[in-house]
DNA sequence: TATACTAATGACTAATTGGTCAGTTGTCAA
DNA sequence: TTGACAACTGACCAATTAGTCATTAGTATA
């Protein structure tokens, strides 16, 4: 599947450089140096590749920042991880970055614009519930500005070098940023996000048990020469199918698929679909 | 010439929901009613028409900025001023909000490219202003930080009304921006930007004195029915081929052409050429 | 060497694109 | 009523588009 990955690199070139509907297949096959016929063998449409763009990239960035921020202890690190992790991802994915500031505002679907509302709302998601740790003193109805906050400086120095090139320390931005915000979260007064907006971060995708299972069967046709974790999707179905194991048990074979980058956002919504049974 | 405007307005409403590029000459005439041929009567192209678009909103916003700066007396409704004004079109215009978005990111063509730049750089040199009289007791090494967080606020907050439809006071929220603006001008400490991002936001048009003359003459075939702004034209144009008008009398001859909305740029560009010319 | 299979090709189609232009319509003044 | 002129139309064009499919190339097994 060497060739699959090919085409999403050099499509993706082809978007940052003029975007989605400016840029034809025939651009694509031929920066890939392949036949027409060839790139419609690994993606039915042109639909279907902007799809797999967007979902590989945004499910990878946001499971590694869920992990980062459960895996971080001290509340004080809390914002920097997050921010070292987004706006390393934009800088090495440039091209992808700048893909996506521009199908963000615009998309060319409803079924795509949906799709990106959900990434942006679990985006969101993520820096609340780091504002709510690490801002605890801070009032209640002041976090969803500071999470407008967060968010206005990412846009903005993103800017820097995803359009100016402009070169800087990844390091010093965060600080900075870090504490920027910190003295937002210790002193503003005036609250404009009021809560009902909370409601429209919260719509995260609920999976349905049979959406789940088919998930599972695509990973399934592309996963080979792992045996461990082949047999682990098989025990997760099952149980999807017919429940039988312990929670402990699915918390195992979870971390069984994690391992393998294919399974990471699986393994994710498996955890959410959990949470939402209790 | 309502026609011509018309089918901007239409365009614009077509290329917020599309993009550019996913939207058909086609497309904007059945929107219009009109026939293809009429629309080529007024632009020689779609690239025209988009260029047109950008100049006539950016042009005009820039302007209202200049001019609510170099108005405004009292140093600490700068900054506020400027939000009022800048989220306020956005508001208003969020079709051309939403259009530019995306164009900011991902342009077309080289020549496009260049025109977002500029106009972008201006804006930035407005803030900037705004930031060494209102912020003057911060240290000027962290000036371009304080454009770059300003930048921040403006894009996020802007996002509640372009793509969320959240309905929210202008006025609460441009006092809640200049409140987080000034914590961090006062208390912020690590730079990012450095000097030498000025001269990046210092590329002002320098319009030549044959480009002026051309613009006037577009202009001058617009205009109808007000010998005031005629005659000023014509009197400035000829200044520019043969000086012989004194410096006070070209700063009426320009207030009396500001007055008409087809000429603020025109003004705008004169004064800068006049500027240099020192 | 023969067979069976997948990977890959590129000429092809039907639809759509930006742009043109010969011709029609509407509106004036003479 | 006539003629002149500008505003407007829509059939038309060459180029390009996303997507298809009969055919071929390559490779592994028997």
């Amino acid at each position: 599947m060497v060739k699959k990955q090919l085409i999403m690199e050099k499509s993706l070139e082809l978007f940052a450089e003029n975007g989605f509907e400016a840029t034809s297949v025939q651009q694509i096959t031929e920066r890939c140096g392949i036949s027409k016929g060839a790139f419609y063998l690994y993606f039915k449409s042109k639909d279907e590749l902007i799809n797999s763009l967007i979902d590989h990239f945004m499910t990878s960035i946001i499971t590694e920042l869920e992990q980062s921020v459960s895996a971080t202890q001290s509340r004080e690190e809390l914002l920097y991880n997050f921010l070292y992790i987004s706006l390393g991802e934009f800088q090495q994915q440039s091209n992808f970055a700048k893909f996506f500031m521009t199908e963000q505002v615009l998309s060319y679907n409803k079924d795509l614009f949906e799709r990106m509302q959900t990434y942006m709302a679990m985006f969101n998601r993520i820096i609340y519930s780091i504002v709510e740790r690490q801002f605890a003193q801070t009032p209640p109805n002041m976090y969803l500005d500071l999470v407008f906050t967060i968010n206005g400086f990412v846009k903005s120095y993103s800017e820097l070098f995803l359009l100016d090139n402009y070169k800087l320390d990844l390091s010093l931005l965060c600080k900075s940023i870090v504490e920027k915000v910190t003295l937002v979260a210790q002193n503003a007064t005036i609250q404009v996000v009021t809560a009902d907006y909370l409601a429209y971060i919260n719509q995260i995708p609920k999976y349905t048990k049979d959406q789940l299972i088919e998930l599972i069967n695509t990973i399934q046709e592309e996963i080979r020469d792992d045996s461990l974790v082949e047999e682990s999707l098989q025990l997760l179905k099952a149980d999807l199918q017919e429940p039988t194991l312990s929670r402990v048990v699915l918390v195992g074979l979870l971390k069984n698929i994690k391992e393998n980058e294919n399974c990471k956002w699986c393994a994710y919504l498996y955890e959410k679909f959990l949470q939402n049974e209790d």
